[in-house]
DNA sequence: TATTGTTATACTCTATAACTATA
DNA sequence: TATAGTTATAGAGTATAACAATA
C-alpha cells in the first residue's frame, strides 16, 4: 500500500479550489482523487460532444461506429462491436437504426453466409464528413485551455492510466 | 473553426500504437481524439474502482455520498445530491438503501421540518474508514504508471478540460 | 409562492441466456 | 462443436412531471 505522499496533499487543496462545489458543501478529499476528477471531466466532455452532435442526430457511439465502418469497409458486425466494447446483442439495434436511416448497408458476404459485410452508404459518408468537422470543433474546445504539447501529454497519461489498471 | 494542426497529426499515430485495438480493426483517428481516450480511461478506471469496492458492496456514487456526509455532518439530502450531480428524485432510493444498511441516519431537523439532517452511523464511519484504504490502493494503482509530478499535472489538465467546456 | 422529500414513470446503457443458421 | 447475428429480458443510471408537507 502507498501513502498519499506529501506532494499529493498540496494537490488536493489546489484541486479543491479548481473544482468549485457550486453548493457550499465541503467535498473533502474528493477533488484530489484521480478517479473522481477523471469522471467529472468525462461527463462534461460527453455532454459537450452530445450537444455538438444534436444537430446531426448522432450520439458518440454512433459516430464511432460510422468511423470504424469507413475505416474498415466490408468488416463484420462483431468486429466493430468488439473493437468499441459494445456487446453483440446491444449492437444489433444500433446497426438496425443506422441501416433504417440509410447511413449503413449490410450485404450478406459471399464467403461466410452467416456474417454480414457492412459498408457506409453515400449518405453515411456525407454525414460522417460533416461529423468530422463537428468533432474537430469539439476537440478544439477541449484543447483551447491547453498549451502546446499538453494535448499529447494528456493522451499519453490517459493511455498509461488505462494500461495501469487490470482487466486488460 | 480550427484545423487539427500539424502537431496533432503526430499525436494520432503515436496514440494508435499506444491503444491497441485488440481486434485487427483499424481505429483510424479515434485513438487520437481526446474525448475517446478520456472515455476509454474513465471506463477502465471505473471498472477497477468497482472491482476494488465489490468486497465492501459499495458503488462509486455510494462512496462519494458517504464521504460527503462525513465531511458535512447534519447537511440536507438535496445539498449532497446537488454537489454530486445526482437528481433529487434519484437520490431518495440511494439514501433509503444506505439507511437500511445502517450506514446513515436521517433525523428530522429542528429548524426546518421539511428537511432531514443526515449523518453517518458508527457502522457508516467504519465502512468509510475501510473504503478510504481501498481507494488509496486504487489511486496508487492509477499513479503507478506516472512519474513524480504527473498526477498533479493530470488533475490540472482534467480540471482545465472541464472548465473549457460550456454548460458551467 | 417556493422548497424538501417523495412517487411514478420513462428512456438509455449495459449485461446474460438462449435461439437460428450457418460453419 | 463453434461462430454470427439475433431475441428476450433484466438491471443500472438518468431524466421529467407532479404531489404532500412545510416554509
Amino acid at each position: 500500500m502507498t501513502t498519499p505522499s506529501r506532494s499529493r496533499k498540496k494537490t488536493i487543496s489546489a484541486a479543491r479550489d479548481a473544482l468549485p462545489a457550486s453548493t457550499g458543501l465541503d467535498l473533502g478529499p474528493l477533488p484530489g482523487l484521480l478517479g473522481y476528477a477523471l469522471r467529472r471531466a468525462q461527463v462534461a466532455v460527453f455532454a459537450d460532444f452530445m450537444a455538438s452532435f444534436a444537430a446531426l442526430d448522432l450520439r458518440p457511439a454512433q459516430f464511432s461506429v460510422l468511423l470504424l465502418i469507413r475505416q474498415n469497409p466490408g468488416c463484420k458486425q462483431s468486429d466493430v462491436a468488439e473493437a468499441l466494447g459494445i456487446l453483440r446483442p446491444n449492437f444489433v439495434a444500433m446497426m438496425d437504426e443506422l441501416d433504417h436511416r440509410g447511413l449503413t448497408q449490410r450485404t450478406t458476404s459471399k464467403g461466410d453466409r452467416r456474417s454480414y459485410a457492412i459498408f457506409l452508404t453515400q449518405a453515411g459518408e456525407a454525414l460522417l464528413d460533416a461529423a468530422m468537422k463537428v468533432v474537430a470543433e469539439h476537440e478544439a474546445r477541449l484543447t483551447s485551455a491547453m498549451k502546446p504539447g499538453e494535448p499529447e501529454k494528456f493522451l499519453d497519461l490517459l493511455a498509461r492510466i488505462e494500461r495501469a489498471v487490470p482487466a486488460r
